[in-house]
DNA sequence: TTGAAAGCGCTAACAC
DNA sequence: GTGTTAGCGCTTTCAA
């Protein structure tokens, strides 16, 4: 990643992209004009301050603040003076009524504390700070009421665009009253509703996994997925059932478990209930990491050995997916990647409101590791 | 994809503002001064357009839009109809300026992606919501250039107050030049710096750890530290040194390792290291869980069984410790009402600026379980 | 190259 | 109760 030479951190031009930094510099105390104008706006001087301390317009000064060109050295030198000298600093709530956005924007997630998501949206924060962009980041839980309201803010200019991670049912809610809104969706998307996405092949991910394990010599093969309001889910769900049948082996229902909740104590919970039955699997499909790791767990409270007594496939590949034991094979996403081309499909968009921002799925990657 | 001229959603059609074309929410595809208008516009009706449309002045709007009593329920009803009729929703970005507020909460962390962090944060967000405000989050890396700029945001009102995760090294430069900047700190603070805080009382906590580990029989205990940077980093050694000298035991130095990371990763290796010298610790007490998960997987790669080789304790308690194999011994800290608290006392500061914020020290807990 | 002035959409005095 | 009006601080024509 190249940073420009340039004396300004990254983040601090972030907010004002294309326009001179603005150095935080102590007011002059001494200073009864800046005094007053403090006093009479509350906090700090307004553009006019500037105007009047070095002599100018105000047209001026916002000219100067933009990186305007039109504006004699001197002039420019003048007004920086003026800057400094008082500690203006730029009021962002009056540039974004005037220019109409709020240089937001707005993250759905299910659910941050999930390490899934806590990369996807680095990955996003990291593309929408380089383009001068913060992030706001809104934890739904999944709730279609919630969601609506955040939703709701695109419409009420609090954010200029939104990135929804939320799953495709909602989406497909939403969508129907949001065509025209400025959003796009990460990893859940419903093609149908015609909104830019980026996403991995979950059917064909999951079959590869599915098929790792039989390679293993495993025939019982259970499926610990989550919720089937997740379109995920059913793409997973499907490429396991297929790949078994591909390999000649008709799924028993009773090997597959559908869990709401993606938390570790639901995984070993769901598993422990598995090995239950008479028949049990002797491999486990999880369709998250932290499912696995669950999984693992409750496995092992049941007084199974992973992956002797049973194997464990997850899905995601956390960064904590290598550090447990034993460390888990699973499906790479590429995490970084989703969150950063969900942002610059966003970005596109909003450049662009009428150009067709295509939808694009990135590869995954099985990673073999002990467990399985 | 063209634009289509018929079947147009309520909220793009929802336009004809600054004009007197009353109609339901169709809009006439044939009217050419409602396309001028919406076009100009750009985006929905304003308040005047709602006025117009329910026949009374753009101050009456905005008293039924705050929910002011003075308004005659036969006045308030035409209003509503019409804001409903015409798809109208307040423009924020407008409304901050005026009211001179964002509503949004600026919160720093150094890393987001740590599950410690992301409950916290969790307990921010909540809070947050209750009162109105959105949470910005924004990740610093714990990077000082990064955490000004975003202090920045402050000045620049793009946020009306922050909440700092941040080393309290960091905050006291920051502290020097922004005491009155409306921000508290949050699990890291200087008491001198005069902000307010929220936190735990990390040598007592970091004691009990130790002390815990002697009860055990142990003599030889070492202890994984993060960058001394951290206030929690200095007490936490303090607290372990102290508890050993209580003890008789003289603290050798070469059982401490300061790392400049909370990943699992950097515990791994550090663990490892540990285990290469004479007369190795037969415990670890690590900082962080996300420290001690990784030692575990660190000593088991060395061939070291936990605990009966090597015991180890962390700190946190978040969720996986209690998953992982063998399910960790650690110091539970509060994390939700850490954050809570945190966000109270801003919105405290923010509704009384004058008023003499305290700092809060909140209860930790020993949890034992297998790992020590 | 610079300045004057018109708003962006909203809230809140202040009148009536 | 309701309307009129003056800005909030900024950007951006349009003239000079």
């Amino acid at each position: 990643m190249s940073r420009t030479p340039s004396s300004s951190s990254p983040a601090a031009s972030a907010g004002a992209p294309g326009q001179s930094s603005v150095q935080p510099v102590q007011a002059d105390p001494a200073d009864p004009a800046a005094a007053a104008a403090a006093a009479r706006a509350g906090e700090g001087p307004s553009i006019a301050g500037v105007a009047e301390r070095a002599g100018v317009s105000v047209a001026t000064v916002s000219r100067v603040l933009n990186g305007h060109d039109n504006v004699r050295p001197a002039t420019r030198d003048k007004v920086l003076a003026a800057i400094d000298a008082s500690g203006y600093r730029v009021n962002e709530l009056a540039r974004n009524l005037r220019t109409a956005e709020s240089r937001l924007l707005l993250t759905m997630v299910p659910d941050f504390g999930n390490p899934f998501y806590a990369e996807i949206v680095r990955g996003i924060d990291t593309v929408a700070r380089q383009h001068g962009y913060f992030m706001l980041l809104c934890d739904t839980g999944a709730d279609p009421g919630r969601e609506r309201s955040y939703f709701d803010m695109l419409r009420r200019r609090r954010a200029d665009g939104a990135i929804c991670l939320d799953p495709a049912t909602i989406q497909q809610a939403l969508g129907e009253a949001s065509q025209a809104l400025p959003w796009v969706a990460c990893c859940e998307f419903d093609p149908a509703v015609g909104v830019p996405y980026v996403g991995i092949d979950n059917y064909r991910a999951a079959g590869d996994a599915v098929r790792h394990l039989l390679a293993r010599g495993h025939r019982r093969i259970g499926l610990i997925n989550s919720d089937v309001d997740y379109l995920y889910a059913r793409q997973r769900q499907q490429g396991y059932l297929d790949a078994l049948s591909d390999a000649g082996i008709e799924p028993d229902p009773r090997w597959r478990m559908n869990l709401n909740s993606l938390d570790y104590e639901a995984g070993a919970t769901a598993a422990a209930a598995l090995m239950q039955q008479p028949d049990a699997p002797s491999a486990i499909f999880a369709v998250s990491d932290t499912l696995a790791i669950g999984v693992i767990h409750g496995l092992r409270s049941v007084g199974k050995r992973v992956p002797d007594d049973v194997a464990v496939a997850g899905f995601d590949d956390i960064s904590l997916a290598a550090q447990i034991d034993p460390p888990l094979t699973t499906i790479a996403q590429p995490m970084r990647e989703l969150g950063e081309t969900a942002a610059r499909l966003l970005l596109q968009r909003l450049a662009n409101p009428q150009a067709n921002v295509p939808g694009v799925l990135l590869p995954h990657r099985l990673v073999v590791r002990r467990s399985a």
